[in-house]
DNA sequence: CTAATAGTGTCTATCAGACACTATCCT
DNA sequence: AGGATAGTGTCTGATAGACACTATTAG
């Protein structure tokens, strides 16, 4: 850090959010319509501007999920992943976006209603293949927030994050399946998560579902960094490969 | 992103470096002597603000690089970690610093002469211990980038950019020795490194010490991520414990 | 009973870790 | 030869993946 702060060109710092969720057992996010001026109209993240100059940027994350979506901030996971400035970014001026990483839970039902009625799921699939045109961006930051879950799947707990405060460890084999795109077996599934210590831990009670044996519940448990990791089976050397 | 650009908060960016490299088998990180106001005369991270307000941020770090160190911005790794923007950070006002992790290959000497006279290895260990007092919230994004290092040569490649060109297994080893800290088996290392699919490819020369037989050369391979992983021995409990 | 999902047992190929051993240089 | 470092062979215990099997519910 130099000493020029005075003639130091400045820029407008915003909060873009990267929200998924597992609705039918498919990878969603949560785009947002602009109502606003540049790109009015298109789809978006959800995001905005810091509101003051005192404004901590995680806060700016959690204020924005609060005012956009309706979704219960103590139970959504958040965390910072990437920074996006580009000069060229965002025809307002030179805005430096920092990207937050949002995993909420499985809702029964899309948001609706309030100031969130823009909100919308939609197939993460979909939007990264391009069925949807993103504003700014948005799909190249889309696109690094998946990135950045399907990798911290493996070797942290965020796949619970995906989970209501209980679950079945066949729902959280759903994550797991849903956000690689393959398929576990779950018979082995089941130990292993089983066998990774301080993942989860048993909650007492069981789940009847409509058919079948009830599964017993779990609740995250005290880790947070998983070993031995959970590993992404080799789907060919093209994994392995050039890759940051 | 909504429309109240026009009376936004307007921040300083600002670029700070982690640099790490190995000397005599130990983890060095790179701090200069700051020469203007805020901590005039402390250790700080280098870095500084956006020059220009058309600067891209990795090319701001890359100048950076530079002016306040004597390395070669082609032979040293580069990339961002993190983002640290709390407001009270800086005195000077509402500074956002992007920080990079910058890995040098081992360099026979310190840096000197030029406009990086300032610039001086310093042991890990003891930055991160509190032997010596840096500026602003540096150490705390020192210990955050050198904790990424430690993860990310389990998984990348990244250990190979603190060695040259070309380098034996054994340099290779010592990488990861001083990074995590801990002894690795050679034997074990040796093939465990080589049946790693693309992270390292023979050079064909060999290497003579000043003892011993010659060993072989090699070069960072076509992977920048790697299957298996190498798996960093288990401590205790401690490492698999509440982390981030 | 059948259908359906939950959970267990067990075999096999692979791999990490321990460590004896061989190879190739220098003096 | 002796010292030192590079590189190979091989055993053992643990584990991922395949998959047969048992358990518990609803109807």
């Amino acid at each position: 850090m130099n000493d020029d702060s005075w003639q130091t060109p400045i820029v407008m710092l915003a909060v873009d959010l990267v929200i998924l969720t597992l609705r039918r057992s498919r990878l969603h996010i949560l785009l947002v319509e602009r109502g606003v001026r540049p790109h009015r109209g298109a789809l978006a993240l959800p995001g905005g501007f810091l509101r003051h100059i005192d404004e901590e940027i995680p806060d700016a994350a959690r204020r924005e999920l609060a005012e956009e979506t309706d979704l219960d901030i103590e139970t959504v996971h958040l965390e910072e992943f990437r920074v996006y400035g580009s000069p060229g970014r965002d025809p307002r001026g030179r805005v430096v976006s920092v990207a937050f990483l949002a995993i909420a839970p499985r809702l029964p039902e899309p948001t609706a209603g309030t100031d969130a009625a823009a909100a919308r799921w939609q197939p993460v699939d979909g939007v990264l293949a391009g069925d949807v045109r993103l504003a700014f961006d948005h799909r190249r930051i889309a696109a690094d927030g998946v990135e950045r879950a399907r990798a911290k799947i493996e070797y942290s707990a965020l796949a619970t994050a995906f989970c209501g405060p209980t679950f079945t460890i066949t729902e959280l084999q759903e994550v797991y399946e849903a956000v690689w795109g393959i398929q576990l077996d779950p018979r082995n599934f089941y130990r292993k998560v089983q066998k990774t210590d301080g993942f989860i831990i048993p909650a007492g009670t069981e789940r009847k579902a409509a058919t079948g044996r009830p599964a017993r519940l779990f609740r995250a448990g005290p880790h947070k960094t998983l070993y031995p990791p959970m590993v992404r089976p080799v789907v060919s050397a093209a994994l392995t490969g050039e890759g940051t």
